[in-house]
DNA sequence: TTGTACGCGTTATCAT
DNA sequence: ATGATAACGCGTACAA
């Protein structure tokens, strides 16, 4: 089962199996497949019969090797099982599928000890680029990305810090533009429910809090949260013991994201509470659902694809030597104002 | 800015800079890596010193070339913008992660060329293992598959002629335990909405089809369709249109999924149909949504992550060379009865 | 347009 | 337990 010096047969089909085939050398099938404008027409032809015929298929890690260009973008997001990253992603995949980049996905779990980890495995794999999200960094794997000297964005979040470029908005604003909207429409008591705790819904956490302290209005019963991932279930379970702490003197209610506002609406009504007319709630996110509940749900809207298409933009800039006009982008955000936080009417 | 022959400074510090920072043989350095247990701890200490002090990160292209063991699984899924293959997904990177393995995620976005294509893609990585959804493939992409001769799980359907392993469940015998299930509820005008089109939910209208044919009562026109991606506004359209051509007689909907389950359910109240009483809607995946809709919607579950984790399993017990009993699983799947097709009560 | 020689960073093999 | 040597499969640089 060993392979002699030249092409004699092993399972795997290489590059010098297919010259052979095509009597050409080695390097000429090489460019037939990189940089077929600078082989004659006959040698193409035969070189590519070859190729078909053998069914070669060329290995990308000696060709990584040999050139020292992997064409891998690595990719780190905190959950797959949140649609805030699969839409970013899909955006990803999108521009570096076009650019016939490789997208090599880990999942961090919101761990940055795990993030650093699977930095490192990225890193091994000598991507091109890097999209990592937000600003949570270990020390260590800090030091890794800067020196790295790859491309890198971070994104989901404006950062004060970033390591290269960045893409994001400001959850601080939005938390503090929310709780804007709510006093705007009358709403006065006005809750927050959270989980996951992740650094962004912290900050969404701040806005909402300095807005309420700046009127006087802030409590600290006013505020649900659990470490446990969002979800419908918990979004029910948090509203509950919020209406509870607060002895049911609640009148708006504005949650971390849409899966717990959902919760909040459906146990609402199941609780007979009036939306919006008892009770205003906001979601975070803007899904797809939020507009076509019964009552609509009232929530941020960011563009996510967008971002991961500008972020996968910014990367293929970076590795075209394209100059960057701005490192840190903000997408901004938009608050829907739908049914359930429109009191007057 | 070139590198001399023996670990002079580019940038990039390899196995060779950590041998001579240790003063050992770089096979030393590599066996720190990979087989601590067969060197000396004076040896392997000195080594991971040099290791953390050079930040030596191991260069996986080489490693693979010259081992020919990559690490990589490469996974193939139609789309990164639905739940259910993202709940799959974490069940296989959960086991991939646990063992070693870096997974390479592809989109063929539901169809069997740019499923050839990134199939290729991967297999230039000299994946280990393969895990791709369907048996829809191109004659030239089940060729590639099959040559191979690496492990591959086809996942979420059962298939007549799986390429090697195969898990999932039965598409058709659930479409028609739906039916059955409706007409034990004492619905009779069962309407089907469904999108996207891909196999499976092909498999789910045959299903239907054959169980109402069965007793006389299948009609062309109790099918709405369309071929664009399934959400929760596509639901509303289709049963729109669905109620429209058959001037409102219909009293159960089938939706192909729970997102075109909700839309149907939400359009349905805006329309001032009371569910369950004149209008019975089931949906299929049971999403989260599902319970604490109101009213709750029935809905078809299945065990999505365990899937992903069996597949990965799969692979990993066909790498160790253990044996496989059975090469084909089949999931199964529970109709979740809830009160949106709960006619007496 | 085509080919030659060599190196990319690591590991397998065989010695010591 | 440790090391020398030769691949692994391909691309770069230069030559023809």
């Amino acid at each position: 089962m060993k392979k002699s010096k030249k092409g004699s047969y092993d399972g795997k089909i290489t590059l010098v199996d297919v010259a052979l085939a095509a009597a050409v050398s080695p390097i000429t099938v090489s460019r037939v497949i990189n940089q077929p404008e600078k082989v004659s027409e006959a040698a193409r032809l035969k070189v590519q019969k070859a190729i078909d015929e053998l069914g070669y298929i060329p290995n990308q890690h000696a060709s990584s090797l040999a050139s020292s260009r992997s064409g891998v973008i690595g990719v780190a997001i905190p959950s797959l099982s949140n649609v805030v990253f699969t839409d970013v992603l899909r955006g990803i995949y999108k521009v570096m599928g076009a650019a016939g980049y490789k997208v090599l996905l880990v999942d961090t779990h919101y761990s940055p000890l795990e993030e650093e980890k699977m930095v490192r495995t990225l890193l091994s794999q000598s991507p091109e680029g890097l999209i990592i999200t937000g600003g949570d960094q270990t020390p260590a794997c800090d030091q890794l990305l800067r020196k790295s000297r790859i491309p890198l964005v971070q994104i989901m979040e404006l950062l004060p810090n970033p390591i290269d470029m960045n893409i994001g908005f400001s959850h601080l604003l939005a938390g503090a533009d929310v709780v804007a909207h709510l006093l705007a429409q009358g709403y006065q008591r006005i809750g927050f429910i959270g989980a996951r705790m992740d650094p962004r819904v912290q900050q969404r956490i701040r806005g909402y809090t300095q807005a309420l302290a700046k009127r006087d209005l802030f409590e600290a019963n006013l505020i649900a949260t659990s470490p446990e991932p969002s979800s419908i279930a918990l979004g029910g379970a948090l509203f509950k013991s919020l209406m509870a702490a607060n002895e049911g003197r609640i009148d708006a209610v504005f949650c971390a994201n849409d899966d717990l506002a959902l919760g909040a609406l459906f146990e609402a009504q199941r609780m007979n509470i009036a939306i919006p007319k008892q009770l205003a709630i906001c979601g975070f996110n803007d899904i797809e659902a939020a507009t076509y509940v019964n009552p609509s749900l009232t929530s941020v809207a960011v563009g996510r694809y967008e971002m991961g298409v500008k972020a996968a933009e910014l990367i293929i800039q970076a590795l075209n030597q394209q100059p960057i006009d701005n490192k840190q982008i903000d997408m901004g955000y938009v608050i829907k104002q739908r049914d359930s936080t429109h009191r007057q009417q």
